[in-house]
DNA sequence: TTATTTATTAAAGTTAACTTTAAGTCAAGG
DNA sequence: CCTTGACTTAAAGTTAACTTTAATAAATAA
């Protein structure tokens, strides 16, 4: 199956103008051409979907430039594509962890304005009822006066 | 206990001029000053925490702002900043969800190379073994011939 | 055939979040 | 007192990842 751009951004859901600007930062090698204009097959489809998926779990648009440029050189690269794909892997185990920790702070917070808003007052809190009344220990909070 | 910018910067991990541009911004009002320097108390050094939480969960400085701004104005904006917290803390449940979901497609890559590598090509490959492997489902692969 | 829509390019513009620079001020040690 | 290092500001510069513009060409509908 083929598709024009607009239709690879309906299906990608990336702008024609974003599919247009990752095709001129190579990162969409081999598109076909059509009379100059550029048709789409679902294996470039395809890759858009890894493409998204190595920029929204942080990777630069020059480091999947380079792994795409790997992978169009064969068999050659696989390991060091492995190695690309193994520390983004690791990356996104990571970056699940740091958010984890940052949803505590907020589950923290969250507390805090219940019992603000049920009080009417912010000063009314006691800081030490949220660890007994959760479990959790309380993050730092900065509204406390030292 | 008092501290000057390093200081404050080697505790917060954010360099100075980080905590400048912040001060500048409003995130971090009500900053001492001791003839034209920066006087940064543990209260301040609290609430470049809770900065660093919401700027790294991908808040925009702006709505930081807004928050910090609210924060100052007391009891009446109790329901309000407990709005902006919710949004925050659902965004951080949609994210890691979203990286669970791209770990996925990484886990797979990972299967895919560790088998190319041990045959010493790609074209060894059967995705159909994924499915068998794991018992998860090998997601779309942009190597695919179809 | 003509009009409209959709495609193309290169180049310039945008945005967020800093960072760097330059010129100057303050504080501490010798 | 003088030098050295840390602090200050405003303003300009940087970077990534796009987006917009303008001018043009190809495809599609009437």
């Amino acid at each position: 199956m083929s598709y024009t751009i607009s239709e690879a951004a309906q299906k990608t859901g990336l702008p024609p103008s974003t599919i247009r600007f990752y095709d001129k930062e190579g990162l969409l090698p081999n598109i076909k051409r059509k009379n100059g204009i550029r048709v789409f097959e679902d294996m470039d489809l395809r890759l858009m979907g890894l493409l998204t998926c190595l920029k929204n779990t942080g990777m630069p648009i020059k480091r999947i430039r380079d792994y795409v440029e790997l992978t169009s050189k064969g068999d050659d690269t696989l390991q060091e594509r492995y190695e690309i794909i193994k520390a983004q892997r690791q990356f996104v185990l990571d970056q699940i962890e740091q958010l984890q920790y940052y949803l505590e702070e907020l589950d923290f917070k969250d507390w805090y304005y219940n019992k603000a808003l049920a009080a009417g007052s912010e000063s009314a809190i006691n800081l030490d009822d949220y660890e007994k009344e959760t479990g959790k220990k309380a993050p730092d909070d900065p509204n406390r006066r030292d």
